[in-house]
DNA sequence: CTTCCCACGC
DNA sequence: GACGTACGTGGGAAGT
């Protein structure tokens, strides 16, 4: 299907401009409407995938409108010069996406698009038309579409000529009829004074155009309305002349000269660096459009028997694993890079390879990985120690923004200007297509990833010199990374004996509670789907929905709750979520993954995901075990030691958010509170309710931990007052007591927003950064998302940098030591650790003691720690 | 294969 | 006053 895309220049250039704020980039050009119009060019090339593509634009000087009506555009205000100074770049634009644009000096943009609409659809084109300008609903006819901008430029609402009768109950050839009767301020056409919209549409319906109108006068009912209509009805006709876009105008190019072929990458990326698009360079490079980035010739040999002066220090390293789960995955091959060259070599050629493992062993040989974690957990498993991990260029780019959705090395090439690597999918295919092409083409693509982190090490580096964070990444996250591997390679056991029994109880009980919800409901229907069940609840049942989704009535846990009592089959319900969920999530699950004969789990902590420094942890989640009801919280009853006479020991950081907050705001209130070691709820009810502590309810320590739990958590007063089932006012009302009570959490609150606005990013106390670009946002939501997240990130972050301290400091006690101990799993807050009876006593002693010590601050870390045969016991 | 809803942890 | 509201991962349903 040939489909032609007709983009208005002029109008989309304006509409951008306004929905902007005037941005500007490093050379000072305002660059808001060239940003907006690409961002809406990138759209349309996504979503609507033209064949063919023009963009028109209005020459200026003088149509034949303004001929024939000298007040034409009259009042329009001139093109304020921070726009028109655009629009040169909007051109510089397109042409580097290679898009043909036109304008003709006799006509408007308008008059181009409908010519060429009418033209395309003639020769059977699909056509769709760009803009923001409602004149050209005219157009619409069943081959052309007219797009229209809403609010803003992202929001649209595409008009056929359906859309056209539901929104005017008119013909698309009826708007310039609308047009001649009720004019356009904008374009200063007169139409007929006293008409609006409203009585246009009246008399359209009734009489269909402006010419049978003014032949009808006598039967228009109103006095009124008749006298306006006889006096002005030359100017009636004028306008529907002026509101008519020509569709014969005369075109200086064919149809088939229109023709779009995609574009070359490095045209766009090196005109979006000139102009400081940053945000859309990330986008860009992310997308696996149209043509790759053209390659350079690199020099590379592949190396089956590899000789010492292959190696040399330092060297960029790929160690290729191409299964995302990395544990027992093969290693397609490994590249490195250095001063003598670059060069590719199987992987089993390496693994034979004596000199290949010394060079990997070596502590001396420096070698520069991506995801050293990765690398080191594969070839663990392959037998092969990795040692010497100088730099991490995964880390290195999520340190210096978390926010980058992808921090895959071809990402940060482009990025960085390198280029030269394709992306992973590219060479491999994804999802079931995944597979390996031929070892010529993995060697080439590795050589050149190696090949570029040479290069790219040193920038990063640099620029993480710049931001003071060089060493967040070297003493902290890369030792971390090491630890982590271990922790992941060792596993911990689940026993899955216990699981099956627990399944098999949990199974039985749910096939009880099924039968029992089908016969409350009448009638057999599946419980697990949010759609079926809230027909049962309020149409069947005729219970009051309390929420809707945006696909339907809302069935979550909340609103179900607030139903309890209502009828006996919300308990039921309620009861099955829970256990199916615990049977679904963690006995399947942790089963499904367990290896069969060690009965181990191997989770993968992702360290360069979260926005706030936090890991999470995949295949399986180890961070969301079941805790807080008895029911669930006995899965953690199959997490057992691995070996014989040893016990499960956790440790856990009490309130180290509120410590945190203590600390960074010095606030002395809240400071006491630690420094006496007090129940900080407790104390906060004390000074938000100004009462003793014998006064404190047990009511008013529910609320003041629920706001010291929205402190730590960033969450708004809604939130709040969703959390303590209150009204937003007075949970607004809760939270300023709470800032009353604490004058320098408060102080603090405010600075960090304000410091935020000045540079841009909000830093932890070992400078772990989070950019919020937002907090500048007209948008309420956004910016009041952001402040938070500004006085948020500061505490979780440094909460989750003290930990992650802690663990790279046991790590090396641990191997200090003859302690039999492993370091097991992070859960945010909590360390979990196997060891022999015998060390028990000790270990419990030295991480209390490691981990309080991590990070001092004005206040005392505080840990509790304790042992138990199973993870469940360790309580 | 993707999107939505729901639920678990910190 | 509207806006739609902590960070993650995963399972099942349902629509493409």
């Amino acid at each position: 299907m040939k489909k032609l895309v007709l983009i208005d220049g002029n109008s989309i250039a304006y509409r951008a401009f306004f929905a902007l704020p005037l941005l500007s980039n490093d050379k000072g050009q305002f660059t808001n409407a060239v940003y907006g119009f690409t961002t809406m060019l990138l759209k349309v090339l996504e979503d609507e995938k033209p064949s063919h593509l023009l963009v028109a634009f209005d020459a200026g000087k003088s149509t034949f409108r303004h001929q024939t009506y000298a007040a034409y555009k009259g009042t329009r205000q001139k093109t304020p010069s921070e726009l028109s100074g655009q629009i040169p770049l909007i051109h510089q634009v397109l042409d580097a996406f290679s898009i043909k644009r036109y304008e003709a000096k006799e006509y408007e943009a308008d008059d181009i698009i409908g010519t060429q609409a009418k033209a395309a659809a003639k020769e059977g084109y699909q056509v769709v038309v760009i803009t923001g300008d409602k004149d050209l609903l005219q157009l619409v006819d069943d081959q052309i579409e007219v797009v229209l901008t809403r609010k803003g430029i992202t929001e649209v609402d595409r008009y056929n000529e359906a859309k056209i009768d539901e929104r005017y109950g008119l013909k698309p050839a009826q708007i310039i009829d609308l047009k001649g009767l009720m004019g356009d301020t904008s374009d200063n056409i007169p139409g007929v004074p006293g008409v609006g919209e409203k009585t246009a549409l009246k008399l359209l319906s009734e009489f269909h155009d402006v010419e049978t109108v003014l032949d009808s006068i006598d039967q228009v009912s109103g006095k009124k309305l008749k006298e306006r209509l006889e006096e002005h009805k030359e100017q009636a006709i004028l306008s529907k002349k002026l509101a008519t876009i020509v569709t014969d105008a005369p075109l200086e190019h064919s149809l088939s000269s229109l023709l779009y072929n995609g574009y070359e990458d490095a045209n766009v990326i090196e005109l979006f660096k000139e102009l400081s698009f940053n945000s859309l360079l990330n986008r860009f490079s992310s997308d696996d459009h149209v043509d790759a980035v053209e390659m350079k010739e690199l020099d590379y040999r592949i190396v089956t028997e590899p000789t010492a002066d292959y190696f040399a220090s330092p060297s960029a390293v790929v160690v290729e694993v191409l299964d995302e789960h990395y544990h027992h995955a093969d290693i397609v091959g490994i590249s490195i890079a250095n001063k003598n060259g670059v060069i590719f070599i199987p992987t089993e050629k390496a693994i034979q390879s004596e000199v290949f493992r010394t060079f990997m062993k070596s502590d001396e040989q420096e070698k520069w990985l991506f995801d050293a974690k990765q690398a080191v957990v594969a070839l663990a498993w392959q037998g092969i120690e990795l040692n010497g991990v100088s730099f991490d260029l995964q880390m290195a780019s999520y340190l210096l923004d978390p926010s980058l959705s992808s921090h895959e090395i071809s990402d940060i090439a482009s990025r960085k200007g390198s280029g030269g690597v394709q992306e992973d999918e590219q060479v491999y295919g994804k999802g079931a297509k995944k597979a390996l092409p031929e070892q010529g083409k993995v060697a080439e693509h590795l050589s050149r990833k190696a090949n570029v982190m040479f290069e790219l090490k040193q920038i990063l580096e640099k620029e993480l010199k710049e931001n003071e964070q060089l060493e967040l990444l070297t003493e902290l996250e890369m030792p971390l990374s090491i630890v982590l591997g271990k922790m992941e390679k060792e596993g911990i056991k689940v026993d899955r004996t216990q699981l099956k029994d627990m399944g098999e109880d949990l199974s039985e009980r749910l096939s009880a509670l099924e039968e029992k919800i089908h016969e409350e409901a009448g009638e057999s229907f599946n419980i697990n789907s949010p759609k079926q069940l809230g027909v049962i609840l309020f149409e069947k049942l005729g219970l009051p929905p309390v929420k809707k989704t945006k696909t339907g009535y809302s069935t979550s846990a909340d609103v179900l709750e607030k139903l309890s009592g209502s009828h006996t089959i919300i308990e039921s319900i309620l009861l099955y979520r829970q256990l199916g969920k615990l049977y679904s999530t963690y006995i399947e699950g942790l089963l499904k993954v367990a290896d069969k004969e060690t009965g181990k789990v191997h989770t993968r902590f992702n360290q360069a995901l979260t926005q706030t420094g936090r890991l999470s942890s995949t295949d399986p989640n180890l961070q969301n075990i079941p805790i807080r009801l008895e029911e669930g919280r006995k899965i953690r009853k199959a997490f057992v030691p691995s070996k014989e006479n040893s016990v499960i020991v956790s440790a856990d950081y009490s309130q180290i958010e509120l410590r945190v907050l203590a600390h960074i705001s010095g606030d002395e209130g809240m400071k006491e509170a630690f420094l006496k070691d007090m129940d900080i709820h407790t104390k906060t009810a004390m000074d938000v309710f100004h009462v003793t502590e014998a006064e404190v309810t047990d009511s008013m320590r529910r609320s003041a931990k629920a706001v010291n739990f929205g402190i730590v958590y960033g969450i708004s007063d809604y939130g709040l007052s969703q959390n303590l089932n209150i009204t937003r006012k007075e949970a607004k009302e809760f939270i300023d007591r709470y800032l009353a009570s604490y004058p320098k959490v408060k102080a603090y609150m405010e600075t960090v927003v304000e410091e935020a606005k000045e540079k841009g990013y909000v830093q932890t106390l070992l400078a772990r950064r989070r950019y919020l670009p937002e907090l500048t946002s007209r948008n309420f939501n956004m910016r009041s998302f952001a402040e938070r997240t500004a006085m948020n990130t500061p505490i979780q972050g440094t909460a989750a940098d003290i930990i992650k301290r802690a663990m790279v400091d046991m790590s090396a006690e641990l191997e200090k030591t003859t302690l039999t101990a492993t370091m097991l799993l992070q859960v945010h807050d909590e360390l979990i650790f196997e060891v022999d009876e015998k060390d028990k006593d000790e270990l419990m002693k030295l991480v209390t003691q490691v981990m309080e010590q991590a990070l001092p601050l004005d206040v005392p870390l505080k840990v509790d720690v304790s042992s138990g045969a199973s993870w469940y016991d360790a309580k």
